[in-house]
DNA sequence: GTCTATAATGAGATAGAC
DNA sequence: GTCTATCTCATTATAGAC
């Protein structure tokens, strides 16, 4: 199950070879869980696609809720950092308005899962999953939650005027919107260019923004 | 697959006994796929579900891609006439300006995930797992697209200033935002009252409503 | 750490009696 | 239309050689 991160103590620094492996299945299993979900993707799939045996997945990935774990964890704690300090960045600006708490937690996500990679983009979609799915929440709770319970206060700082049930359902309203750009891309067109994007994050920002607003001001 | 709705031609007309089976069939299934997907979700567990043997889904509802396609199609319709005729009364009383268009879109769906029964908030669920996954793109298609279409135009005629595709990224923000109602309200916290769920409605009308007035007037 | 081989289980689908 | 029985295949996971 998805109890720890289960950190067994080694006997030795694994070598070069074994991390690259593992990285090649992790990065396979990223891409398999992102596009299938978990059920969809299997771990045989993940091992082809890896260019390993399948016995070799389980070796470096337990059973295939910890590696669904594991690559959910992998980069949780990058966009936390990006976020957290683009918010701090904000703050010391005197920019933590609202625009300006929205556009730290939108920018990164945005500009780490459309600018920095197929991986990146892979790890948006799969994001979405770990969101849909209730059987995924205690990964949300450790990979997620504490980063929304930053953002949620700062919201209720710069919107007094909304509850706290208000502001949760604002936030999600806005965090299930940012999802649909990973997985729903197709509804809206094409996303090649980086102009388009750009464009969309503009439109996504106007949106949230008016929305939370319209929240946070008596009816 | 998924290709048609095939309707095959019967030498007579089921018995009554027949289509209370399907029903049952069809019941335990949508609760199945609802909440574990089309992969997680087995025949077995829907034929156990549903009191009958195994082989009985197969007989009454085709392979296990026809009968996701059935149960997804077989409350479409009633859902795409409440939105229809939401819309048309609004006409008639000159009511389809932006906030009247949305409620017209988000209350029906609403009033019907919430208010009518387990097995429609089940078929809540069922909708956010055909529009997340690009899979089922051919099953959005028929059911869903010519009442987006509408819906699409309408807000188009009430907001010149934006563009299509500003418009359809605002439907696909807003429709998220409709389905995170279905999957995520254990992050919002628990609607058990009416009370509530009618609050939300109003914090999710204001939400896009405002977003898509930001969306459609310049700057 | 990596491989081959295989165990153990569960899946979707069908044949044929009733 | 319904049931029993079964086919065929894919799944996860592990044992053990190298």
């Amino acid at each position: 199950m998805i109890e720890k991160p289960k950190e067994k103590q080694r006997q030795r620094a694994p070598s070069q070879r074994s991390l690259a492996t593992r990285e090649r299945i992790l990065d396979a299993a990223e891409q398999l869980f992102s596009e299938h979900g978990f059920d969809g993707a299997s771990i045989r799939d993940i091992a082809s696609k890896a260019g390993v045996q399948g016995a070799l997945v389980n070796h470096h990935g337990g059973s295939k809720e910890d590696l669904f774990f594991t690559v959910v964890a992998r980069r949780a704690g990058v966009l936390a950092e990006h976020r957290l300090a683009a918010l701090e960045a904000r703050k010391t600006e005197d920019e933590a308005d609202l625009r300006g708490i929205l556009s730290a937690f939108i920018g990164p996500f945005l500009e780490l899962t459309t600018h920095s990679g197929p991986q990146w983009r892979a790890y948006g979609r799969l994001i979405a999953h770990v969101s849909a799915d209730e059987r995924w929440r205690p990964i949300s709770e450790v990979c997620f939650d504490p980063t929304a319970q930053v953002f949620t206060s700062e919201l209720s700082r710069v919107l007094p005027g909304a509850s706290p049930r208000q502001i949760g359902a604002g936030f999600v309203f806005m965090v299930s919107a940012i999802l649909s750009l990973s997985t729903s891309t197709w509804r809206i067109g094409d996303l090649s260019g980086s102009a388009d994007t750009d464009d969309l994050m503009q439109t996504l920002l106007d949106y949230c923004e008016a929305g939370f607003r319209a929240i946070g001001s008596p009816g």
